[in-house]
DNA sequence: ACGGATCCAATGGTGGATCCCG
DNA sequence: CGGGATCCACCATTGGATCCGT
């Protein structure tokens, strides 16, 4: 199957909004405002630039995509939506149809790990509600040229949030037993955590396995394509 | 008495550190090198734009001559010059001689007052050694045409010391018993607080005087005009 | 294929202070 | 006059992610 399986019908309309959705069906029919256009078509309707690639422009897409949306929050203690309580996620899908990419969720706090609970753990809370927007992300597309999927809204169902507890319960425990510099992106089934940072050379006040002081290099929680990709054939069997 | 007493000889090298100084009398020596010239000729040798006023430049003439002088720290905890432990002032003269400004010292930490003693204090541990720069303030004269003056190292002699520690020990009481808000620039002898922020906007977390979790307008620590004129003449009186 | 490394834009905080009415 | 208000540069951090060598 291809990316394409996630466009919605085709819209002649301008898409300009730029204020916050006030519900979830107002940011759903964005979302179809926006589905089966190409990044320049709704670029050129923003009058905004389109990078040539993403090499210098990493996070254009999530950007540009967001501002089209209507999402506040700015730099401030998330949600992307904070009047619906709504996280956006935009997911690179290649040609078969498989997340290009891991996800990144949040950072992992080295300053002080034990004591929190799942409950209260800022990786559940920027899970509880997604809005996942599928784009195209085939490397031999020009960016300009690809093409934007229809979003779903998400949550966590059982096995899910099972699966997300039991990887986060590990891997703190990991960063307390083994120490943060020893915990690999080869640990978790569905999250894993790596290296978030401008470069290996950053560092951040980190605890060692004896409680002491040192530095590190920041790390971020990510989920594994193939969880995103399981994330995706759910809503698929519920349409 | 005019701000030229506090000139130098002039010199008629091109002045180019960029370095810390290494020393006390290295860096004294670099302030005669600077001194008796102004900030258009300075400015000029540094390969650097003079702003035509201060009005949206507050800070330029304290930050180019730091530059000029070596300091690092850039914006690291302080002080100006790291090895030296000294920290840089530049002291704005009128015509009359008086000092045409209050200096600004330090912000007020909002969020944690009571505890802290005078002797582990970051306003007496920012006026323990301070360099002292006046340079021309007179409004008249453009900003490029102004003359720097000989710099003098200063740290708080027996009284200035006491003075400065009455005043921080009641003021920081004050934040206690009548609460920050209430706090007023007619507060101290030799010492004020006022607002240092962007504007009066701006917001930081701060306490009640009840201990509760607040939002106030960040206030800094600033010395009074008469008190650093104190310092000029007690400099004058040593040489 | 994927684990480790990296990249940009925007923002908030800090350090340098002076402005400007009443 | 001086107390309250304000202004810029710079840097570190955060949020958006994708790159790329083994």
């Amino acid at each position: 199957m291809s990316w394409l399986d996630y466009h919605a019908i085709m819209s002649d309309q301008i898409f300009v909004p730029r204020v916050p959705p006030a519900s979830e069906s107002e940011l759903m029919e964005r979302c179809r405002a926006i589905s089966g256009k190409t990044l320049g078509q709704l670029a050129a309707s923003a009058d905004v630039v389109v990078p040539k690639d993403l090499r210098r422009h990493k996070g254009w897409v999530g950007g540009f995509l967001e501002s089209l949306l209507g999402a506040d929050a700015g730099t401030s203690a998330r949600p992307d939506f904070t009047q619906l309580g709504i996280e956006l996620k935009t997911l690179p899908l290649a040609a078969t149809g498989m997340p290009k990419e891991s996800t990144y969720v949040c950072t992992v706090d080295m300053s002080e790990y034990g004591e929190m609970p799942w409950e209260q753990s800022w990786l559940r809370r920027k899970l509880a509600k997604v809005l996942w927007l599928p784009v195209e992300g085939v490397s031999a597309v020009p960016l300009i040229d690809r093409y934007v999927g229809m979003g779903f809204l998400w949550s966590p169902d059982s096995q899910q949030a099972a699966l997300l507890r039991q990887d986060w319960e590990e891997l703190m425990e990991m960063l307390l037993t083994v120490g943060p510099e020893s915990v690999t992106a080869r640990q978790g089934e569905v999250l894993q955590i790596r290296p978030k940072a401008a470069n290996s050379r950053m560092q951040v006040a980190g605890l060692t396995m004896d409680g002491e002081q040192t530095q590190i290099n920041p790390r971020g929680f990510y989920l594994r394509p193939a969880f995103t990709k399981a994330i995706l054939d759910s809503n698929k069997a519920c349409r």
